[in-house]
DNA sequence: GAGTATCTTGAATGAACATTCAAGAAAGAG
DNA sequence: CTCTTTCTTGAATGTTCATTCAAGATACTC
């Protein structure tokens, strides 16, 4: 008797760490408690447990996924059907937007667990940062090739202008934060725009 | 028989919020226990329960403490006794040593505490929001000053100037998280100054 | 020095938490 | 249909946490 096939896990594994990413987005790690992700996931804490090892390696999983989300998002942003300014335009004005709305589901989950986290747990920093330099890279590439193909006009390192970009937008979530009057936003993001593409 | 003048609590307030201060910037608050409080400020937790009325009696004191404390720093950087060019840069400079520096007792409790409660806590975050936007308007006062002075020659509004400004702090103070070479961290805090005094 | 108002102490309390595990359900193989 | 393996379930576990409170210490008034 060889058992080759058995049974897999019922759930669906993407469905499952985009609720975990809701859940931590909205409370933080620490205080999302292993009940809201019973609730927010549907799944009973064994199979939590079974299939993540622990409560962290949810947090884990949910950041990988988060990451894969977000890099497809950017792939739909910047996919060279539009001049590189409009695309840039359009991407900086969903973050706009995001930081307009105040829903946390909307938030950035790498920037909050970094925040919340970076200094406690050195796995989680480093697959965080992980994601955030390859982010940067990706903007610098775009940087890069709107300086080949002459649309992008300026003498700065495209490294420099993805670093100095990614820095804005950590800048324009935090100060968000402060519920200011999204003119306010537009008008930063607008700011931040123009120095990098003038 | 009329008693007037009674015992004072012995411990020394200003002393116990910057041990707070510290443990919050550490831990986070979350993850920061009243053991770890009453370890950090010597005080019993009756003591803490009497005098701050709870945990987060105690969060509130120690930003109002914070905001106090970094005021009076602000207004030795901000002295008038250097051009203002000299002492915006020296300002700078040293935040971004503090980022460097990667001492969670040198991070900004402000932000800090923003990014992992604006969400929970409207009283908190109010709070926040308040010192930041003062330490803002502080920021465009020296903008305005400089222009009067005509140190600083820009047709941009200083209350636009001073937003840039905190908002690359902000983002500043995030990207160092991720643990960037320290030449990075200055070259993005001077292009962020380029920025604004040119 | 006696009396009293106030502050200090830290063990006790109960709630909330992450995690475990044994029993039950389900599905493929023969 | 039966057996075995795997997955699911959720109550039980032990820990940690914020908070309380009664007993003790202290300093001021008269």
């Amino acid at each position: 008797m060889v058992y080759t096939l058995m049974r897999n896990a019922e759930f669906n594994r993407e469905k499952v760490l985009r609720s975990a990413m809701t859940a931590f987005m909205f409370k933080g790690y620490n205080k999302t408690s292993m009940q809201d992700l019973t609730k927010a996931t549907g799944l009973h804490p064994g199979s939590i447990y079974c299939a993540f090892e622990n409560k962290r390696g949810l947090l884990l999983a949910a950041l990988e996924q988060y990451k894969q989300d977000r890099n497809i998002e950017f792939q739909n942003f910047f996919a060279n059907e539009q001049p590189f300014f409009t695309e840039l335009k359009n991407y900086l004005d969903n973050i706009v937007n995001e930081c307009i709305s105040c829903d946390s589901a909307q938030a950035c989950l790498l920037i909050k667990a970094l925040n919340e986290l970076a200094e406690q747990d050195d796995e989680v920093q480093a697959s965080i940062s992980e994601s955030l330099t390859n982010w940067q890279t990706a903007l610098t590439e775009q940087f890069e090739q709107a300086k080949l193909s002459g649309e992008l006009k300026t003498n700065r390192p495209s490294d420099h202008l993805a670093r100095f970009f990614v820095m804005g937008i950590y800048g324009l979530r935090t100060f968000a934060q402060t519920h200011p009057h999204a003119d306010v936003l537009h008008q930063l993001a607008d700011q931040l725009y123009q120095d990098l593409c003038v």
